[in-house]
DNA sequence: ATTGACCGATACCGCGGGGGTATGGGTACG
DNA sequence: CGTACCCATACCCCCGCGGTATCGGTCAAT
């Protein structure tokens, strides 16, 4: 025989009560069926857990301590539906969240502060990872949400995060390195720092559209920001560059604004798949459709 | 509808195989009633727990919370008919020990490791009172073992733990003071401090004996030894002390040791009442039949 | 596109277990 | 000594769980 359920809340209430009547009462069942339970119990056990005094029982030893283990396991059952119903819906649980290098430095903590507001009791994992990894990723169900740029594939769902325009970055010894106010992209007169089109293909196309191909150097290597004001530095040429990466300050490296007609803002998304099985992300997606502002 | 302990140990079979077939398998049912019983457990959760996609099962989110639970709840469920077996048979368990303040000096400490070497499981409370007191507590069952001295009532059980002589203790201006060797009791000339008949019986009718009622003083304070020792030490009399508490070796008192002819032992006693229900104590019991020596 | 294999869901049947009523037996109290 | 109280036992009934047979849907191979 095995252990029941029922066994361990009769015996609960034998024990708590000392009174196989009171505690039948109390479980909503008569007499004879509660003392089968507890010996029943007794035989599985192979342990007497009641001294029958004839008047009213006690608790023996081993019941004292068998108490114990069944208040807890019950107290466990107790609480187990309430935390799976949470994590359904999506109070509780897992958001992988993944990142591009290069959004991480404007954005990241924004984001994530705003989803600790929205999903109070979810906890956050991350990884960075450049665009199209992420949305391989989404597709593959091993995230459940990204930071990408644009553009994104058809089947994802989206809320812009950030908008930010780009500024010039030279070396402090190029002539642009000194003076106030906007340069006009005509008065660079040098060779481009590019970006990947495998890692950054978004940042790519639009420097492209803006510089011209024909003085637009792709580096492989510069797919990361650090890397390319590191050329910059180097006096290698200059770069187009997301307006927040200014806040890194890196020495030898000076930032000019652009004129009017050159500006060009650069977008940043919150992207998902959305039919993941993941609820907390579930309900994120809802409360971004509803608000799509971060500060929600 | 409720929980029952099949659905969880189903759930946890099929959680683990991720396929019902299988599951069944190794709960040694068919899958119809597998399928049921996760059908019921959803039904009773208001949840899905596995994502069906026609090729085999999924845990959703919910399932990978529930199944957390579903295994605490069945490990605790596994340990526990063990872990009561052991407290039945008394491998586990709480020993009330009361020991007396005299008694205490000389083997309480040798006590406790013999009790901790023949039952290490088992934890021990500790009480101080006198005799009398702990024979009403063993009755009461209050106490499940005492460290007495004689005479034991009948319906308990003891076995000889200490014995030991009286050596006489003086105050340090006192005549027999100086000197080394034992000592008579017929060259001692004042009045002797006397023990306490009501918390002290056994001392008290050893030393009433030894020295003749005449010049025997009972002094309703004196049932500790500390106090008698004060008294000797204030110059009110000799006293017959166990030998054991020479080591407390009180400033402004001397010990002599007592000619042979004078020479009375004194015993202490582990006693219990050997219908308690306390399994620890009966196996202590046990083992203490088989072997009464301390160092056993 | 069609077929076959696989897998979970459903329908129906039979039996064992758990609860109900009635009553026995043992203990404590007046 | 009788009575009241309380747990144990005997017997009956029905719900629930497991078994067999089968359906329906998905994926892979040809």
């Amino acid at each position: 025989m095995d252990l029941s359920l029922q066994q361990l809340r009769g015996f609960v209430a034998v024990a708590e009560e000392l009174h196989y009547g009171k505690a039948a009462q109390r479980l909503n069942i008569t007499q004879p069926p509660l003392t089968r339970q507890i010996q029943g119990l007794e035989r599985t056990l192979s342990v007497r857990l009641f001294d029958r005094t004839g008047r009213g029982v006690r608790l023996t030893a081993a019941g004292d301590v068998f108490l114990e283990h069944a208040r807890r396991v019950l107290a466990l059952l107790e609480v187990a539906p309430e935390a799976t119903r949470r994590a359904a819906d999506g109070q509780t649980g897992t958001l992988r969240i993944a990142f591009t290098a290069i959004g991480a430095y404007a954005v990241l903590a924004d984001f994530l502060t705003m989803v600790g507001k929205r999903t109070p009791a979810v906890t956050s994992e991350l990884t960075e990872l450049v665009s199209p990894a992420q949305f391989e990723a989404l597709a593959n169900l091993e995230i459940d949400i990204g930071l990408v740029r644009p553009p994104i594939p058809d089947g994802f769902e989206s809320v812009l995060v950030h908008s930010e325009d780009l500024v010039l970055a030279v070396p402090a010894d190029h002539p642009l390195a000194v003076g106030e106010g906007p340069v006009a992209l005509v008065d660079v007169t040098d060779d481009y720092i590019g970006y990947s089109p495998e890692g950054s293909q978004y940042l790519h196309d639009i420097c492209a559209a803006m510089i011209g191909m024909d003085r637009y150097a792709v580096s492989q290597l510069a797919s990361q920001v650090p890397t390319m004001l590191a050329l910059v530095r180097a006096g290698l040429g200059c770069a187009l560059i997301p307006r927040s990466i200014m806040a890194m300050g890196v020495e030898g490296v000076r930032y000019r604004e652009l004129d009017a007609a050159d500006a060009h803002s650069v977008t940043l998304h919150a992207c998902w798949s959305p039919d993941s099985p993941n609820p907390a992300l579930q309900r994120l997606a809802e409360s971004l459709r509803e608000n799509p502002h971060l500060d929600g």
